[in-house]
DNA sequence: CTGTTAGCGCCTTCAA
DNA sequence: TTGAAGGCGCTAACAG
């Protein structure tokens, strides 16, 4: 691999007429810059960017960090991010958080190989995060309160959207309104529930327990939930799923038994993932601003890079997203 | 920044030492070795990856460049691409191609930043690619028939699916099928047809023209198509889009129509994405071993890594995944 | 067991 | 307009 050194040899000039060349800069004369470009196409001359890195001490690359890269939910955020970045010249790279202590996140944000991380990775821990964060890297988190130097938050209004689709199910004249968690440790599921409460102490209707079904997050989880409700005697007037994946599975297990949906059964999820307008019924479900959070996640970033350290945590509002799972009508309409 | 510098320094001890204290090696004495570790505890010592990299010449990442970063199509072809890295201790980053000139792809394919490449990016020029890979950078090209040194590909069979599907429609006595193109230049659409002619003609059937029907790969250009169709005085037996996003946007407009699917006109796509099998009627479709291919892939980049550059293409069959849009009754079963 | 030294490839004063 | 030299932070011989 040819390097700068090579080139400058090559075309009989000081290494540092070459640096200069091959970014234009006028200082050199356009016939030697010409030559030194001859001269480094021949040789195949790639620049190396980890040298260039290592000098002027950045990269122009953030990093968003995912749990899960492969997973469909994220691409608005990213999307939100990327627009963001490349409209300040920089280049957005997407790491999976998976691999533990010698993983790729712990590189990423303990190596300095990026100028910012975005991180949105429950299973990345507060400690790593913040002994990670410093006036060179500055951290957003997307998934958790974490009150650090150098370390911002871009939230969702969870427990917003909780309140909003449980008082949704009461204003429809449903009482008895069943809470299914996700994972226990995840704060998003706590706050979602939280909503719930509020909304069901305001109508003076009897809340579930925060554990009384769980069901993991994911649809087989919410499927043997719905297996096991469906067993029961008397099933509830309404179902909240703290997201849409398992209010998939609560779907299919109650159509196997065929329980109707919303007839016998109202169901509401959380995330408005793609599927939910396809899934019969259609699902009634919570929006949260995936774009937006990616946007601004990146923004404050940006705000960070350029030395501005005083930065508040942004809190986003969700959005009701009314389908046929909640009620008869067909008002596919968000309130 | 603390450096191994002020480390050494501020522990009484050589450069080099502390490189190698940092990495246990067994060769420092171990009361040497904790006052290291200590000292560079409390320096809030980092490594610098960058550095590390530029000495070694090693990443030990690889990286998966994809158009859209954020496109759920991709999920699973990053989870093989992670899987196999991930076992050989590297790391997997993802970027998107968007960008142009300056953008990551030229970055990361260029500039020496990772050890090897998997490209699926159409917007990612031949030339590009070719003259980036190198016995220090294998490709591995996932969208593309490109024959260079130290690229390789990894392709899906598009013909077989194409023929597949075809000769399912025709085999249940549809003779007036219609074939709906992605994107002009997109050579997967043009594969598939290419199985789709082969099938209309071994059972004498009319073929439609290459791109009487284009759609772009998106629902919204299926849901035109599927608007003009319904327009025309007779509908075809049955339609072939050839991916399962213009099939669904197709659904909608017929279903706009009062059109029946697959009483009216069957309806088969491509890709088995998820939301096929929720959409109604769920979508006969073709799937692609995507898993496998991001694994695939992985394995021969790292085949490619190890100093074996004599590897040949691969190409991957496809899976014919029968669903109600083509037929009435259930059985989702594959062939 | 520890220290010295020489770079990795590039950028950047400073001098010529 | 060009060249020489130093150093970014780290690793890896090679000495001691």
């Amino acid at each position: 691999m040819a390097t700068m050194k090579d080139v400058a040899k090559a075309a009989n000039v000081a290494l540092s007429t070459v640096s200069l060349a091959l970014r234009n800069n006028p200082r050199v004369k356009e016939s030697t810059r010409r030559r030194v470009l001859e001269v480094a196409r021949q040789l195949q001359y790639r620049p190396n960017g980890i040298a260039r890195d290592l000098k002027t001490r950045r990269t122009e690359t953030i990093c968003i960090l995912l749990h899960d890269l492969g997973g469909p939910f994220y691409s608005e955020i990213i999307r939100g991010v990327q627009d963001i970045a490349t409209s300040k010249g920089y280049n957005t790279i997407a790491s999976g958080s998976l691999g533990g202590r010698n993983g790729s996140a712990v590189r990423l944000l303990s190596e300095r190989r990026v100028d910012g991380v975005i991180v949105l990775a429950p299973d990345v821990d507060d400690e790593t995060i913040v002994t990670a964060a410093g006036p060179d890297l500055p951290v957003i988190v997307l998934d958790r309160e974490l009150t650090a130097d150098y370390v911002y938050s871009v939230r969702v209004d969870n427990e917003q959207g909780g309140y909003q689709v449980t008082k949704h199910l009461l204003e429809l004249g449903h009482r008895r309104i069943v809470f299914i968690s996700g994972p226990a440790d995840t704060l998003d599921s706590e706050l979602r529930y939280r909503g719930y409460v509020k909304a069901m102490k305001e109508f003076s209707a009897p809340e579930s327990k925060r554990f009384d079904y769980m069901g993991g997050f994911t649809e087989e989880g919410g499927y043997v939930v719905g297996k096991v409700m469906s067993a029961q005697p008397i099933l509830p007037d309404a179902v909240f799923a703290s997201n849409d994946e398992m209010a998939i599975g609560l779907l299919k297990a109650f159509s196997e038994k065929g329980i109707r949906v919303p007839d016998d059964v109202a169901i509401v999820g959380f995330d408005n993932i793609r599927i939910a307008e396809y899934v019969q019924p259609p699902l009634t479900t919570v929006r949260q601003p995936m774009y937006e959070m990616g946007s601004v996640a990146a923004q404050l970033l940006f705000q960070a890079l350029a030395g501005n350290f005083e930065l508040q945590p942004v809190r986003l509002a969700t959005e009701l997203v009314v389908r046929q799972s909640s009620q008869r009508r067909d008002t596919s309409v968000t309130a």
